[in-house]
DNA sequence: CCTTGCCTATATAGGACCGACATATAACGG
DNA sequence: CCGTTATATGTCGGTCCTATATAGGCAAGG
């Protein structure tokens, strides 16, 4: 999916900048699987709003900058909809730390263990997350059943890293090892 | 991790062609969790061949096109592990079906079901390919570790799709309704 | 028999997207 | 008083992907 494509899902919920699409893209309930920065965001909106799928407003503020507020018009509802009917791109799953994990026998132990830590806090906060997010009022019954399908998910992860990865460990070298010692 | 690691950690395990890292970048033991196309590939292994990491010999075919082989030097396999040694960077999910998903409501069901099914199905697959993969002989502890890791996530995703997926549906419109029928 | 399509194999052009930076200001903490 | 954080918009360089070009082999089908 595309960032325009990102940008009008938000929208179709409510106005909002540049800058808060950024944050829900980052924070928000599709935070998990869907994420855009401000270098594709703000070309995109103003993509849309010359092809009329948006509309915006200049909301002067004291101090700070001006918000420019973004709507959706219903052409671009019905470009967001018809969207949808089409048929779906792949899921896209990149792992640095499981490439990293795959080559666990190269290197120090001290390295392997610790990586494996901080992989399972960000699964645990991931989850948390999550789990947040089902407990507030606001989610529509899509939203949960996405987000519950995520909890689901982080929640195996979890499990799966705290019984095995020990396992990994005992793979690595013992010896703290230097970088260079490829064998 | 960028093409150029991801180069370098398929060298390390043997030579191969760009033809062939593509490949093993799809359908290989790390296929289910990086990925990269011919047009990253290629410029990759000219500039990693540059730096003096990577070496080629060509081997003339009769009728096919030449096939350029690339071997790891040991300037290579020192880059690669000093790049092990690296903060990992952050993973990445993109999920166009849970975008789907979480506008489930605006949508006619028999789409919703549809979609569903086809996501089910691929699951399905990828826990497959990870189980036969296992079964390889040829996987060493690490690989295993992974791909077992891997297939704990896809199972549970299998698990919570057949479980939940008529709810997903009954939220669904049950009238076909038009694509420009946005409410 | 010939066309169509798929497989091997290398390579490039154009576009999508990200990370980092530039700019501006107000609030808060040390 | 100065650094950091937060709000807010936007650009630039570089990375990476999609689609395409080229080119011959093989297999199936009309």
């Amino acid at each position: 999916m595309n960032v325009r494509t990102l940008c009008l899902s938000i929208l179709y919920e409510g106005e909002a900048t540049g800058y808060e699409i950024r944050r829900l893209s980052v924070e928000g309930e599709s935070s998990y699987f869907v994420e855009a920065s401000y270098g594709s965001i703000y070309p995109a909106l103003a993509k849309l709003e010359d092809d009329g799928l948006v509309s915006s407003r200049i909301e002067p503020q004291d101090g700070k900058p001006a918000r420019k507020v973004y709507s959706i018009t219903d052409a671009g509802r019905e470009e967001f909809v018809a969207a949808l009917h089409e048929p779906l791109a792949e899921e896209v799953f990149r792992s640095p730390f499981l490439l990293f994990a795959r080559f666990a026998h190269l290197l120090p132990c001290e390295l392997v263990r610790s990586r494996l830590e901080d992989q399972l806090n960000k699964t645990i906060e991931k989850k948390k997350r999550l789990i947040d997010l089902l407990e507030e009022r606001t989610t529509s019954a899509s939203d949960a059943w996405v987000i519950s399908y995520g909890r689901a998910i982080m929640a195996v992860a979890e499990q799966h890293m705290r019984t095995h990865m020990h396992e990994l460990i005992t793979l690595a070298r013992s010896e703290p090892a230097k970088k260079d010692a490829a064998e």
